[in-house]
DNA sequence: TTGAAGTATCTCGATTTCAAGATAATATCA
DNA sequence: TGATATTATCTTGAAATCGAGATACTTCAA
């Protein structure tokens, strides 16, 4: 099989430190730098619609919640994987924006909610429908049995960590 | 199959919007995912010696070169997917904390070496001992067949996109 | 009722990264 | 040779993120 960038990695170390076993690294290295790549090819996605994966996530986070997409910080807070001072600075430029607002909660007063605006709603809408496109060009990379197994492996490999 | 954070986002967009096939998103969302929670359990052991995934990448690039362990910035951006401002930035951090030196090269002025120093000789050797340890628990939460197919589709889709 | 504990969000300062371009040395070739 | 292109590294300013802690409100229990 074709050596790739990992391997040559591999036989470095493999040459250097033979008293390691390198195996692990193999799998793990990989799966970084795929997902870097895939997360950059994301990224252009967005970019073209004047957004970046970061406030794709939010507002994709309210649009899927259904109507009358509003959630609080903290709400949106459980779906990702950041920090409550990223989520405020998110929201903060999505505001300035113009793509959301923040909406007094009447039912606690601690709280605050984060809604969509027609703008946000309407960019939203199209973001998503092109980001699910890109996609699927970078799935078609993989035949449908090989995605299963990924996707099964992946699954698996997550349950175990969370 | 037990329901996990990506399927409830999944049955979220299908109730939204079913126009859209959201098949892909399971795969790439938990790839995504998984990388970071990965990739933050890989931190945790360099944190303890004192370094960051950045800096012990640098540390083990040269390291791995073999004696007498140097490289250019240039021959070390070649191995990293990160620009050459961030290079800067690391090697200056490398070099405040006593880890590295640059040396003229005397083959090119344009150019320069970084060259491992004894201290970092040390901790690089300790930390990869560390970091393979560490590898081999972050991979035992698969079956070793299940590993051997995980590489190879991360192997194949890696090709196909670099 | 009131004080303590808990919860939700935000603030602050430090760090890391990137994109774009500056600087300096080397290579090319008319 | 001299002008131009190329290469190698660094600088700069902006942006995103984090950890720690501040602030304000709510809940609980004596």
């Amino acid at each position: 099989m074709k050596e790739d960038h990992v391997d040559r990695i591999l036989g470095q170390w493999r040459t250097e430190r033979p008293d390691l076993d390198v195996e692990p690294m193999g799998l793990l290295g990989r799966l970084a730098r795929l997902a870097t790549y895939l997360g950059r090819e994301v990224e252009k996605t967005f970019l073209e619609l004047g957004l970046t994966s970061a406030s794709f996530d939010v507002l994709a986070a309210l649009r899927r919640s259904g109507a009358p997409y509003q959630l609080s910080p903290g709400d949106l807070l459980a779906t990702m994987m950041i920090t409550s001072g990223t989520m405020t600075n998110r929201i903060d430029q999505l505001e300035k924006a113009g793509l959301v607002e923040r909406l007094t909660n009447p039912e606690d007063r601690r709280s605050v909610l984060i809604a969509l605006k027609p703008e946000g709603l309407d960019l939203v809408e199209r973001a998503v429908t092109a980001h699910v496109a890109n996609q699927h060009r970078l799935t078609a990379f993989l035949e449908p049995d090989e995605r299963v197994a990924f996707d099964a492996i992946l699954r698996k490999y997550l349950l175990a960590l969370e």
